[in-house]
RNA sequence: GGCCCGAUGGCGGAGUGGUGACGCAGCGGACUGCAAAUCCGUGCACGCCGGUUCGAUUCCGGCUCGGGCCUCCA
């Protein structure tokens, strides 16, 4: 049984879905204006780790799992401004880079993208259901959600209207009915992108897009509710605020689930901090998509994570091993432990932990304790093959692993060439020949069967 | 200021009311022409002060320090 902590109630509970044929997730995804950097990649591994462990429990085909494009935004308007193109330019090409970026750390596709400039109709209807009933209402062409008329309203963040007011930072448009009031619906000057509604030319709120999409797409209560710690406020509450308004009170999600920061020395990792390192640097400097990943899920979810480049050489160091050990056994079987550590609120280093248990002391007879592998070593690493991939690691072979692609017929042909030194022993021929294959990042490793070549 | 969260060895990081995971790095040994890889072994920790308890790193209270949100933010 999977057991989640809901930031709602604050505690870890077993995981029931409403249905288990059709379990629904909603993941706030990318604002598509920039490179994603890792911080931002972290929602992305964790809940795609969710995701397959709830297909591990329920099957394949049972999860729907969402993730929006948000593609009409105020920071989308003003980088289409400074390069002057339109906006769609800049959020189809930022929304490629996403997917590549993601694809590159083992990130699998959501079952459905929904992007806000798809679903405007839905937006206005939804908007028009809350005036309806009540809950906004119109001023100077923008449409507010009025938040006092929502008694719940704080109950996520844990804060009040007091609390709010007196922490209030922003100047509060005269328009509002009360500060805390936030936008559904915002006028489009001429030349800024907009579409018509009831209330004018103009484009819809942040908060909106997500309340309108998911009753669209998935339905007006959701098992689970995703996105980082920051978007508890305002983000998600206004959303609880709006979906719950116009449902009749009906909770918008059963479980919301909220991963801490990536952080760069004592701070969290975030753009306007300037502090930001993107995965497509990370790429390019060298470091593999798997090692990214392994990096991302070797804390906790919900803690945060200080990204170090020791965090990701001991990340390599460990994916190096696991693929020495698994890269060419077939996947087959279950490491229940393994299962049992990420059922218990994605705790991936306990997973992680099970494996390393298992794959050391291979040649010993097994543990008492781990009775059921009783066709020995070989099906232990079976299953510790199969455990790694629901991590949505060791995906490759061990050859493209450690050797990568292209030609190696040099490499073999000097190899062969100390190989012959090695039988003179001329070792110090044998040792330059190493040595300056070393430079090249080559590492050689003597075996009893030969000699065997991988990249650093 | 309000509201949240955290504090574990050299580093990263789980977990637990009582013999203190796991990984990386280090050290010793085996193996090797020397290495690498592998295997075996090994040292090192639970922020501070009280309380509850036979016993607390684990529960409770206070303190200190750090972080997050309150504004776009994963």
């Amino acid at each position: 049984m999977i057991r989640l902590y809901d930031t709602m109630e604050r505690e870890k509970r077993p995981f029931v879905p409403l249905n288990k044929q059709r379990i629904t997730m909603y993941v706030c995804g990318p604002t598509v204006y920039g490179r994603a950097h890792i911080g931002n990649a972290r929602p992305a591994v964790v809940f795609d780790t969710l995701a397959r462990l709830i297909r591990h429990e329920f099957g394949e085909s049972n999860l729907i799992y969402a993730r929006n494009v948000t593609d009409v935004d105020d920071k989308i308007i003003n980088s289409a401004k400074e390069e002057g193109v339109d906006p769609s330019v800049i959020t189809e090409r930022y929304e490629r880079f996403y997917l590549e970026d993601m694809g590159a750390l083992g990130v699998r596709p959501p079952d459905i993208a929904p992007h806000a400039t798809q679903e405007i109709p839905a937006m206005i209807a939804l908007i028009e259901e809350l005036i309806a009933k009540g809950f906004a209402y119109e001023a100077e062409g923008h449409v507010l959600f009025n938040v006092p008329s929502d008694e719940d309203y704080g109950a996520l963040s844990k804060r009040d209207r007091e609390a709010m007011l007196a922490g209030a930072r922003v100047e509060v448009a005269p328009y509002k009915r009360d500060p805390a009031d936030f936008v559904l619906w915002k006028p489009s000057e001429e030349g800024v992108v907009g579409w018509d509604s009831p209330w004018g030319r103009g484009r819809p709120g942040w908060h909106v897009e997500c309340s309108a999409m998911i009753r669209a797409h998935l339905g007006e209560t959701i098992d689970i509710h995703g996105g980082g710690l920051d978007l508890i406020f305002p983000h998600h509450e206004n959303e609880i605020a709006q979906s719950r308004s116009a449902h009749n009170d009906m909770p918008l999600a059963r479980f919301w689930v909220h991963n801490g920061f990536v952080d760069m020395g004592a701070e969290k990792m975030s753009k306007s901090l300037g502090n930001i390192i993107t995965v497509d640097q990370l790429l390019e400097a060298g470091h593999r998509g798997e090692v990214l990943r392994l990096a991302l899920l070797s804390a906790h979810y919900r803690q945060p994570l200080p990204w170090t480049d020791q965090l990701i050489a001991q990340s390599k160091a460990v994916l190096d091993r696991w693929y020495r050990q698994l890269g060419d056994v077939e996947p087959f079987g279950e490491l229940a432990p393994f299962w049992e550590a990420l059922s218990d609120d994605l705790n991936t280093p306990q997973a992680i932990s099970v494996i390393n248990q298992f794959l050391r002391s291979s040649d010993e007879p097994i543990d008492e304790d781990y009775a059921f592998f009783q066709g020995g070593r070989e099906q232990m690493l079976a299953a510790c093959a199969a455990a790694a991939r629901g991590l949505g690691l060791l995906s490759m072979s061990k050859e493209e692993w450690f050797q990568g692609e292209g030609d190696s017929s040099d490499i073999d042909a000097r190899i062969a060439a100390r190989t012959e030194a090695k039988k003179n022993r001329d070792f110090a021929e044998a040792d330059r020949i190493r040595d300056e294959l070393k430079a090249e990042g080559i590492l050689l490793e003597d075996g009893p069967g030969g000699t065997t070549w991988r990249r650093e």
